[in-house]
DNA sequence: AGTATATAGTTCATAACTGAATTATCAATA
DNA sequence: TATTGATAATTCAGTTATGAACTATATACT
């Protein structure tokens, strides 16, 4: 019995229930949600030993992806999926780590620019082996093809909610 | 520009930074997030008039997708997707509203049974236009074929995870 | 039968997240 | 130029989620 036999079988019965149970869209709903909570835990599990949670590596993650390391929250916010008051709080505590720093921004005075600090990076590319190994292990159960099948489609699924 | 392209801007610079970072997966597993945010907000949002989040509401669906109305923790942890203390946590909150009741279990005394009330049963049956609506707007965006494919690949994603 | 191990669910303290309000600043409009 | 509307980020109080510890109970082993 697969780990999300449980969920479906629930679906058809609520189907059985109420006819117009829209069953397709629910089970991949809850699919992506069983998804995410084990993509979490395994990140959550192995970042702890680096003082990190996923929602911190994220953000981290995604000021590494940039080429000078900089961003303002609201680009953050975007990028790694977080609310703005989540951002405030994350890059809060990445500050009080030494692993990024904040300064105001010249052009706009409204903006701040978060930056990585070489401990930063250097944290970064300490557990970027790892959590490499990590993502190619939580995808393996998918060819090369089916990876792209995958990102193909959940794109046009994401092109469907309001930016 | 879609609302991935940040993220996915930056998956590419951090290729570019460090070679063997696996940006396939890495774009996968940040989809994952994204889509589930969504999907999370706006069920929340839609949920709210009936005094209910998406958690308490995925408990409750699940609940409702049994022959008779009811399951132990354990078993709703299982199909929710969500851990023990969460589970003791939303069903205390759901119990509170007399949406549920919470029993011993006469055949084992270390279980407990969780039963939809009257009330929790009209509640679900209030909501589920709604959120039959939102399911297929939410998956609008693809086909009936793309949605059994996307089902297919994201169950086999799934089962390379521990259960 | 007695002991060791596993299970079910809860508690509790801590950490994480959120929505609404806020202030300063920028951009658009009259 | 003055006013209006939008934006950027933060604050704050309340809500949500979690890991570890715990107790009672069931199961497995000796």
């Amino acid at each position: 019995m697969s780990s999300f036999a449980p969920t479906e079988q629930r679906l058809d019965v609520t189907l059985g229930k109420y006819r117009e149970f829209p069953r397709q869209p629910a089970v991949l709903v809850r699919l992506v949600k069983h998804l995410y909570k084990q993509i979490h835990d395994e990140a959550n599990a192995i970042l702890r030993p680096y003082g990190l949670n996923h929602p911190e590596y994220n953000i981290l993650m995604m000021m590494y992806g940039t080429p000078d390391n900089a961003m303002n929250p609201s680009q953050l916010s975007d990028a790694a999926g977080e609310k703005s008051a989540n951002v405030t709080r994350l890059t809060n505590q990445l500050c009080d780590k030494g692993l990024i720093a904040r300064t105001a921004s010249e052009d706009d005075r409204r903006k701040v620019t978060l930056t990585l600090t070489d401990e930063g990076t250097a944290l970064i590319e300490s557990f970027l082996p790892g959590i490499s190994m990590l993502l190619l292990q939580q995808t393996g159960n998918l060819t090369t093809d089916e990876q792209g099948q995958l990102e193909k489609l959940l794109k046009k699924m994401l092109e469907g909610f309001p930016a």
